[in-house]
DNA sequence: AGCGTCGCAGAAATCGATTTCAGCGTCAAG
DNA sequence: CTTGACGCTGAAATCGATTTCTGCGACGCT
């Protein structure tokens, strides 16, 4: 791996002076050749880890999120890599497995490795992020808001959701709605399972009973949906707060063979790679991608200087 | 963010015995104490861009995959997370999408910010991994091997695979069997449609017309399976060689209403998230997570020390 | 001609850790 | 009492880039 001072040796220069090439400063025009050709000659590639220490920053923006194996969280992926990516910048994944203590090791790492900031959707509703911001630098929450902490936000309307979802329930004619949500820890949750408490209540049902917590996985919502089935009176449609839950629900009712049976399942989020011949599912679109997008484009904004007051922007549930 | 001097400064020793201290080297109880009060005081996090620059190694691994949003490679990256982090190493994802320029660009990341090691799930056939190897950092690759490079490689028996498959179907008493495959230039697809097609010659049958190259993608493998069907004489079964493609393929036959029309599937590797009633499908089983965790171990020897020439192991088609 | 300005380039400082080297004190053996 | 070994500690070098500071030469203006 060759340095810049054998760079600068074989083209007869100073350090400096390949530095200065490098980056675009003024250099005479034969000795910025002389440099280009040595570096080229070395195939040379200057350590990111140095100039890091002494730039006291990085070209990489880390993207921390609770599940790799959730296709949400994935195409939110692609969404915040196109953006960086254009924008010079590269992302590594971190993934938390909803795991404040790997969210916090992370979020160290982030610091100690002076990356240019953070795109976070957080474990718990809890983060540590005050050290990256008084430190300058920028944080975005994207899906879940950190309690308490002022960052800039990127959300989906969950409670709107819920109702949609709910509301399309029982315009398709049924009459109990019951609701599988995630963790009653996650903001997230509890929001859409708000909407649909709410939508509920509206219509004169009885929301108690009918809800249930679970993990946010497949395994989740086949649990859920196996209790709901077994109640005295089970529900007879479902709104599933994520497309995980969802696809554990749809399994327990095909091998129940009640997929057919009237049972009405709305998801928030769209079915991971759907196979289903479309048997009536209502779905919330859920704008992974653009969720993605929109925080690498706040973020990419303040790691460029901008220093207005953090701002939350609600997406709307369209694709 | 505090530095070593800092927290030298506040407890009154010198910057060498922090260091000492933080690394387990020999200090007196007393100075390791008064150090150790100081670091907690300031929440002394050391920099890990500093220590990366002095030590020239960090205690990150690269995953450097082709397409994220294949549950195949997330579950991989599962299998190497839990035996990198087990080791104290974490581990940043880096999303190629297949190509070759990206891929490069990571590689380029990766050595220039002195990662551990890297874990490699190759885009194309050729990867210039030569600048890891010849400076001494390990690599392994994982799923694909780099042609012409010779470094440790953990792979699935693709022909295997392709032959078993492809047995399943006849002896599911179907007759013509086609083969939708990977792109030309991979040779996990060439290899699984070897496999195929050896077993179609020793049954008489000609492969010919029934061999289809998509893109390992969910639209490959509808566009595929359309084609597949438009055929003068459509086959009754089809070896379809990744999860996505299946999916496609699926899709394609829902929507034509045939799924239950007695043209028969075979996947190589788990279907993502299954939601459909056991239609009789056949899966051959892709081990991907102990595929990451066997990838992890073998570059955790090489990061110790192991000096062994190359190896190559491969996992046998069970979960 | 003299003076100020400007462009270019090298020497040296800097970022924050680790590690070598050297010094100091203590203790045991001769 | 001297010598050697050993343990602990600090000073200083080091990793490889960037950047400030400084100097030099050329040029323009009065």
């Amino acid at each position: 791996m060759p340095t810049i001072y054998e760079v600068a040796a074989l083209a007869g220069v100073s350090p400096a002076t390949v530095s200065r090439v490098l980056n675009g400063v003024n250099v005479s025009p034969e000795k910025a050749r002389l440099v280009r050709d040595a570096a080229e000659q070395l195939s040379f590639t200057p350590s990111r880890t140095a100039r890091s220490l002494r730039m006291q920053s990085s070209v990489v923006i880390a993207l921390v999120i609770p599940d790799i194996e959730n296709p949400f969280f994935t195409a939110m992926a692609r969404g915040v890599e196109d953006v960086a990516q254009a924008a010079g910048y590269s992302v590594v994944l971190c993934n938390t497995d909803d795991d404040p203590v790997k969210e916090a090791r992370y979020l160290d790492i982030a610091a100690s490795e002076n990356m240019a900031g953070i795109i976070l959707a957080t474990a718990g509703d809890q983060a540590d992020v005050d050290r990256h911001t008084e430190r300058g630098r920028p944080v975005v929450a994207v899906d879940r808001a950190p309690l308490g902490v002022e960052v800039d936000t990127v959300l989906v309307d969950n409670i709107g959701g819920g109702r949609a979802a709910t509301t399309a329930l029982y315009e398709r004619g049924h009459s109990i709605v019951a609701c599988i949500t995630g963790p009653a820890d996650v903001a997230t949750a509890r929001e859409r399972a708000a909407g649909w408490e709410e939508t509920v209540r509206a219509r004169g049902g009885i929301p108690g009973p009918y809800l249930r917590h679970a993990d946010f996985r497949v395994g989740g919502g086949r649990r859920a949906m196996s209790e709901l089935l077994a109640l005295p009176v089970p529900p007879d449609a479902v709104f599933v707060a994520n497309n995980l839950m969802s696809v554990g629900a749809l399994q327990v009712l095909f091998e129940n063979g009640r997929a057919t049976a009237g049972i009405g399942i709305a998801s928030f989020g769209d079915l991971p790679f759907p196979t289903l011949a479309p048997i009536g599912i209502s779905i919330v679109p859920l704008p992974a991608r653009r969720l993605g997008e929109t925080a690498a484009r706040m973020l990419l904004e303040r790691i460029n200087g901008d220093e207005e007051p953090p701002r939350t922007v609600v997406l709307s549930n369209e694709r």
